[in-house]
DNA sequence: AAATCGTGGTA
DNA sequence: TTACCAAGATT
């Protein structure tokens, strides 16, 4: 039997049941298909069911504020997807009529949809046959067709994604996709492949000869920079500074406090003392976060000053004074998340 | 083409 | 502990 056979009998079988399945409502497809990338279905899956509940229909996505997004999208990263989410379901519903583009090369042509989302809304909500190439596949048929191109290569994406438009099932593409991305995530491992379970174990080349744990060939490793970040908790009574987030840094348009970012680790408390006539800030808390690309050296610092120098302080950091009770409506990175949580609980 | 953009789980 | 990497896109 064919691998395509093989491969969607296996699938009718042993698909998981997730939410976004089932339904071929675009938008849902689309939603679902944003927020699973670069992210594991166990992350994701609470964070589909909030937006579908909260906005169950691509017009309430529209018509949301940015920030409100932003704050159910607080802690799965990426961020530039819940903007991108936002301005597309704004684009569509103000230019397009509302009207969901229904095949690849239109979807593509939407902020936030590249190669693989376009692929998999057309596949699976629309039924055309075009191959959404993702992690998974690159593992299943790298590994199936014993294929040693280095996949960090943007040039292997276009040779798997025409071997993918040779072998996609023409009468269910969506299910095929879907089926190859099942494979790759529950039997085709990265490490450990279940191997003797799997449905085209007979005719995997790398099984046969003894390559599966060398493949797929991945070569290039990111380097990481390290920053030290010091987050300063200023309040006077009630009151708190937070900042939006407008450069061109890692968490743009999220809120934090106002910070002093160092070069070093050593040169530190010396440099904001300045900022400070009456008391002086206290360490609250040390970490280490890490970003894919990033290592932040983050520390809390908090001092309550009083009113004449908390005015001089939100002018000195261009920053916005709000309330505690309040503070819990902005869209924070993870940090700052745990960081009210324990020192602000609500 | 190579860098940039989060967070969490796993070995 | 470090390294990898997960239903990638953008510049």
């Amino acid at each position: 039997m064919s691998f395509n056979s093989l491969i969607l009998i296996w699938f009718d079988k042993n698909k998981r049941n997730l939410p976004w399945r089932d339904q071929f409502d675009p938008y849902k497809i689309w939603l679902s298909e944003i927020i699973l990338q670069q992210t594991r279905i166990a992350q994701g899956t609470g964070y589909y069911n909030r937006f579908v509940e909260n906005y169950p229909t691509l017009k309430s996505l529209a018509e949301a504020d940015e920030q409100m997004i932003l704050k159910l999208w607080q802690g799965l990263g990426y961020y530039s997807r819940a903007r991108n989410l936002h301005f597309t379901a704004n684009y569509i519903n103000s230019e397009l009529n509302g009207e969901f583009p229904s095949n690849f090369l239109e979807l593509k042509k939407l902020k936030g949809i590249g190669d693989y989302t376009a692929a998999a809304i057309a596949s699976i909500a629309f039924n055309e046959p075009v191959p959404a190439i993702d992690g998974n596949v690159f593992r299943v048929f790298a590994r199936y067709f014993n294929i040693e191109l280095d996949i960090s290569q943007p040039k292997t994406k276009t040779y798997f994604f025409n071997l993918g438009k040779e072998i996609i099932d023409q009468k269910r593409p969506g299910d095929f996709n879907q089926a190859v991305m099942e494979l790759g995530a529950t039997i085709c491992t990265p490490t450990n492949p279940d191997c003797m379970n799997c449905p085209v174990n007979q005719s995997c080349e790398a099984l046969a000869k003894k390559k599966v744990s060398e493949l797929p060939i991945k070569s290039k490793k990111l380097k990481v920079t390290h920053r030290f970040l010091h987050f300063l908790d200023i309040s006077n009574g009630d009151q708190v500074l937070i900042k939006k987030r407008t450069e061109k840094d890692v968490w743009l348009n999220l809120y934090n406090f106002p910070i002093i970012e160092l070069p070093t680790e050593e040169s530190f408390p010396s440099k904001f003392q300045e900022f400070n006539t009456t008391k002086p800030f206290r360490l609250m808390k040390e970490e280490v976060h890490l970003l894919s690309h990033q290592k932040l050296h983050i520390s809390f610092w908090k001092a309550n000053v009083d009113q004449e120098e908390f005015i001089r302080l939100q002018k000195e950091f261009n920053s916005e004074i709000i309330s505690i009770e309040e503070i819990h409506q902005y869209p924070y990175p993870k940090p700052m998340e745990k960081y009210l949580d324990s020192e602000y609980p609500n």
